[in-house]
DNA sequence: GCCTCTGGATTTTTT
DNA sequence: ATCCAGAGGC
């Protein structure tokens, strides 16, 4: 067993995983077996030095990125073994820290995780009552500053003590207000959940001890994009033993405008200067091309440690840089190389990814996908858990868990329209607010009669049926499953009519299933626990999480997204000054903001294992306009002699020229099965050139247009 | 209270 | 081009 931890790793890799107690800093380049060095060391430490796993916690920044963790160690050490390790993410384990030991700093048991939208649906409130023009001061400007206060741990007290401008002043008297009414509703935010449990070890050291105790070994993944914050709670809890261990590439760092900060890797030397530094250089993803590709890009980066990254792998073929007209010419390239990869290589389309800096570069790719009919999967555009009727099934439970949540009863009490308007709602709210009452508590007081408000009969019937209907659903909370209560709530508070009712509601509804499926993950708790770990759990997941890179399709995703992944054949697009760089940070004048952008690139770039294309358009439109761009700057310091570019200048790509076999006449009401979308019906069909556009109704897949010629339809009967 | 129109703003987004 | 929020009309 223990053989197996060991074996098979080079020198650097057995140096970071068996070396002696104390601080420790692995320096891991792109694909040199990170993921794997952590793990090994987590189960050599269990195997060889016989520590408990139980006291040792690993720290990671996704969900996908622990389970991924977990699944090794399972492998490694046994289900029952690595099941009694703690692996997370800092938000995760913030959030058990506050649920186990919260109330000591009035944390409610049972308190909601606000998102991003709660946070600014919350924020306006806060500027209301403060008078506040929100257009002078933005909502998502204060979000903003308010996060980057918590990212280093600066209370609002500590904030407005620093304020140095009347704006910041104006954020400092919002940032107090919104603590406030997040304490009334019993929520906390994002930055919450690692700023409360740092202020709770400060404040309470006999709670700190409990976890300094237990904790033997911390290991902390991805390093380069912690925040201060993060930073400062993997220390406290490291505080008795000193065994951390943190793994990071500073020149992977690209989150920095969500504040995390590369000087913690600089501070973690200081802080721990009998640190132990392992280097990780050798690289076993790419080949000696891609990899000299992308040095060469990172190495122009003047604030970073140079070091040299080197690999066994073979010299493979140059990296491809191709030049389209435009954007739709770009997905054309993309999607008929895909094919023709696919035809003469045998390579799967699952093999394949497409990256762009911003999501609106999406939509010609997916066009064209849609189009040659080639099956794709665009990760993190429409997030599962940000979709309307998503969050509005979520916001009936939170209010079911929580009656303080007045955001999420703002979000439900009118929808499906039950006649209780925007109007009511505000007077409502202001009253509660001035009686310090909950929205909920309000909405009691008004259906009794005890509020001075001029509720117009009708009005008042409405809150009452509304307040029955969650009344009548708040017996059934700890009584029966989450399954069951979310079946009944979105049947008595006729969501379900109503989401079934409007246009691709059927969709809707779908959606909601999955979420119903994922409630049925908590049946194994109680009523009430289970509740409450559902609603914890879908606020710390994110759909992207379970991007499942077994499947036949092709990937469509962000760069940022792409950090941690890896793909036989990449093919980075708009590859252009204004893009990558974006303009953004190109025009902000900030040396270090342009040094993302290239680590940006680099990361893009150190995804690819055997093929890399860089894709540059000449002409691109640009919300609603179209005008002419220049090559990136990253592409001048790529050397010649690395890259290859078959298509020659602007213009020459074609399309895959096709002999078009169409296959089947169709017409509407026809049953056709498609390779990847099954059974559906014809809807529609319209000659396109000498190809034919069919509209399909797909069982479970929905609406697509498809090209007949790509699509091979089969007739069924 | 609900519907429709207009105008403003649109990088990235692990949790 | 497109999505969203807020304003104004019915």
């Amino acid at each position: 067993m223990e053989n197996d931890i060991l074996k098979g790793l080079n020198p650097a890799q057995l140096e970071a995983i068996q070396a002696p107690d104390g601080p420790l800093l692995i320096l891991a380049g792109p694909g040199s077996g990170k993921t794997r060095a952590i793990t090994h060391r987590i189960a050599y430490l269990v195997r060889a030095k016989g520590l408990s796993p139980w006291r040792i916690l690993g720290v990671t920044f996704t969900n996908k990125a622990a389970r991924e963790m977990k699944d090794r160690l399972n492998q490694l050490l046994g289900p029952t073994v690595a099941g009694q390790l703690t692996l997370g993410t800092f938000h995760a384990f913030g959030a058990k820290v506050l649920r186990v030991d919260g109330v000591g700093i009035g944390i409610d048991r049972a308190f909601a995780i606000y998102d991003d939208s709660d946070q600014v649906a919350l924020l306006k409130a806060c500027l209301q009552d403060l008078s506040l023009d929100p257009k002078k001061y933005p909502p998502k400007a204060i979000q903003n500053v308010i996060s980057a206060a918590k990212s280093h741990l600066l209370t609002a007290e500590d904030y407005i003590q620093k304020t140095s401008s009347y704006f910041e002043e104006i954020a400092g008297r919002t940032y107090e207000r919104y603590q406030g009414r997040l304490r009334e509703a019993k929520a906390v935010d994002f930055d919450d959940l690692i700023m409360l449990p740092v202020l709770l070890f400060r404040q309470q050291p006999d709670i700190a001890a409990k976890y300094q105790e237990r904790y033997r070994h911390i290991l902390v993944d991805e390093f380069q994009d912690t925040n201060i914050a993060q930073y400062e709670l993997a220390k406290v809890l490291a505080a008795e033993h000193r065994n951390l261990c943190v793994v990071g590439d500073p020149d992977q760092s690209i989150y920095s405008w969500r504040f995390a900060d590369i000087g913690n890797i600089l501070s973690f030397e200081k802080d721990f200067p009998d640190a132990r530094v392992v280097y990780l250089e050798q690289n076993y993803r790419s080949t000696k091309t891609i990899l000299e590709a992308a040095s060469h890009v990172i190495k122009a980066n003047l604030e970073r440690k140079p070091y040299n990254l080197w690999t066994e792998n073979a010299s493979g073929i140059p990296v491809v840089l191709t030049e389209v007209y435009d954007e739709a010419e770009e997905a054309q390239f993309v999607v008929a190389e895909v094919e023709k990869l696919v035809g003469q290589e045998k390579r799967r389309p699952g093999d394949c990814a497409i990256m762009y800096r911003t999501n609106a570069q999406s939509r010609a790719l997916e066009e064209a996908f849609l189009r040659y009919g080639m099956p794709y999967r665009l990760v993190g555009a429409t997030r599962f858990y940000e979709r309307r009727e998503i969050k509005d099934a979520l916001a009936y439970l939170r209010v079911l868990s929580n009656p303080s949540d007045g955001i999420s009863l703002a979000r439900i009490i009118n929808v499906p329209g039950r006649g209780i308007g925007q109007r009511t709602v505000e007077e409502l709210s202001t009253w509660a607010q001035h009686q310090g009452l909950s929205l909920y508590a309000g909405l009691q007081a008004a259906v009794k009669g005890e509020t001075p408000l001029p509720f117009a009969a009708r009005t008042r019937r409405a809150l009452q049926d509304f307040l029955g209907v969650m009344e009548n659903l708040r017996s059934d909370v700890g009584k029966v499953d989450v399954v069951t209560l979310l079946d009944t709530t979105l049947q008595k508070a006729g969501y379900k009519d109503y989401v079934l009712a409007e246009e691709g509601g059927d969709e809707r509804w779908e959606n909601v299933l999955e979420l119903r499926t994922v409630a049925s993950g908590h049946l194994d708790l109680s009523p009430e626990e289970g509740l409450a770990s559902f609603l914890e759990g879908v606020a710390l997941v994110s759909d992207v999480d379970d991007l499942d890179q077994r499947a036949e399709a092709v990937t469509l995703i962000t760069l940022h997204q792409a950090k941690g992944l890896e793909f036989p054949v990449v093919f980075i697009v708009g590859m252009e000054e204004g893009l990558l760089p974006h303009a953004r940070s190109r025009d902000s004048g900030d040396p270090a903001q342009m040094e993302e952008e290239r680590r940006l690139c680099y990361v893009g770039m150190t995804r690819a294992k055997e093929r890399l294309y860089l894709v540059r358009a000449f002409r691109r439109s640009f919300q609603g306009r179209s005008g002419p761009n220049l090559p990136s700057r990253f592409l001048a310091d790529i050397p010649r002699h690395l890259t290859t570019s078959p298509k020659g200048l602007l213009g020459a790509v074609e399309p895959e020229p096709k002999k078009l076999s169409l296959g089947p006449n169709l017409e509407p009401g026809d049953q056709v099965r498609h390779a990847r979308f099954g059974e559906g019906t014809v809807v529609a069909v319209f000659p396109s050139g000498d190809d034919r556009e069919v509209t399909v109704a797909f069982q479970g897949t929905g609406i697509k247009r498809l090209l007949q010629s790509f699509a091979k339809l089969e007739k069924v009967e």
